[in-house]
DNA sequence: TCTGGGGTCCTAGGACCC
DNA sequence: TCTGGGGTCCTAGGACCC
């Protein structure tokens, strides 16, 4: 603040999450769904085997529902909630007019996936940003996100989970150790449950008790990157840059998991070779180029495992592609149940975004 | 009603070369 | 002949996120 009260100009970071994203895509051509519990997922059908929770509504959390839990399990929890189906494309084309919409804004603007985005800006008063963000994605779209406020992505991030749902929060130096300091380690974005188990055998639990840590006990214990990554993260640092450029994906994947379980060498191959033309016709569609094949493979008991080569020669062709991916599959010991396969394909990248790898 | 699908990045260790 | 060390490339695996 100045001596007059008028807030200054600052470079600011504002993390929009869009609620409930997938379900309220949903709602908006079902309104007659609005307040109850949906569930979207699979294909719909809640007694479908081996088939997960993409998004609950909040009616649906409030029977304990959420992202990632078996359909089957869900119906259990909420057997009164609709069930819809994934529908990829209506959730693309929504998330295009939202990012649209924050472009529209003339900051620039990271996208993080289907349903968040990074809006960097200097002005001096970002609530009164994060409260236009809301009014036009509510406005324009008829659905509701929540803002989180800071000076890097990491801490930006960590404020929205306060302003969930529909709300704004701000996290600074100011308020960081007093709102986090208490908390378990996993508060933070980036800190996940092995991680948090690691550091809890160094006597480390909390937020505060990390960042008090010394640097050179979490780089002997995590390495030189990751190490002194979460001291800085404990402590309400972070990654502070926004950038506007268009991601360049570094690889492409599929993975099938069976409703029933492979035991046959040749359903296997099929599925490789189904894998990996699916994947190169994405690939070559968006122009790229194919560096490496990688294979993975789930037996029935999720022992999990992928084998992965470099091409020859970057290449956009399907002969070597499948013969690689094939010949990695066969590397395994395929004499258990086979549950999941996958390809994944590493991209080259174009000239003029090369990095060192 | 066991545990989806699509990604990224980091680290470790072996092979190979100088 | 033996020994040491550094650098790079490659694959495997781990961890995390939405």
């Amino acid at each position: 603040m100045t001596e007059s009260g008028v807030a200054e100009e600052r470079d600011w970071i504002l993390h929009v999450d869009m609620d409930q994203f997938l379900a309220s895509v949903e709602l908006q051509r079902r309104p007659d769904l609005v307040g109850l519990p949906v569930i979207v997922g699979g294909g719909g059908d809640p007694t479908e085997a081996r088939k997960v929770v993409t998004c609950a509504s909040y009616e649906a959390r409030a029977f304990g529902v959420h992202a990632g839990m078996p359909l089957r399990a869900a119906a259990r929890r909420c057997p009164d909630a609709t069930f819809l189906p994934s529908d990829p494309e209506a959730y693309d084309a929504a998330s295009e007019r939202v990012m649209g919409l924050l472009r529209d804004l003339g900051h620039p603007v990271e996208v993080w996936g289907w349903d968040e985005a990074y809006v960097g800006a200097r002005v001096a008063d970002p609530v009164a940003l994060a409260r236009r963000i809301q009014d036009v994605v509510s406005s324009e779209t008829g659905m509701s996100c929540s803002v989180g406020i800071s000076d890097n992505k990491q801490r930006a991030k960590v404020a929205t989970g306060f302003g969930k749902p529909a709300g704004i929060h701000m996290l600074t130096d100011d308020n960081w150790m007093a709102t986090m300091g208490d908390r378990p380690v996993e508060a933070l974005w980036g800190v996940g449950p092995k991680t948090a188990k690691k550091l809890a055998t160094m006597d480390i639990t909390t937020v505060a008790d990390l960042a008090r840590t010394d640097s050179a006990e979490l780089t002997a214990a995590f390495g030189p990157s990751t190490g002194l990554w979460i001291l800085l993260l404990a402590k309400g640092g972070g990654d502070s840059t926004v950038s506007a450029e268009p991601w360049v994906p570094r690889s492409r994947s599929h993975v099938v998991t069976f409703a029933h379980d492979l035991t046959d060498r040749a359903e296997m191959d099929a599925a490789v070779t189904d894998l990996a033309e699916r994947t190169l016709a994405e690939v070559v569609a968006q122009q790229r180029t194919v560096t490496h094949v990688a294979v993975t493979v789930r037996t029935a008991t999720f022992y999990t495992r992928t084998k992965i080569r470099k091409l020859g020669e970057p290449t956009t062709d399907a002969a070597p592609v499948i013969a690689t991916a094939l010949d990695l599959l066969g590397r395994f010991e395929l004499d258990r149940p086979i549950r999941l396969l996958g390809v994944r394909l590493e991209l080259a990248m174009p000239a003029t975004t090369a990095q060192p790898r």
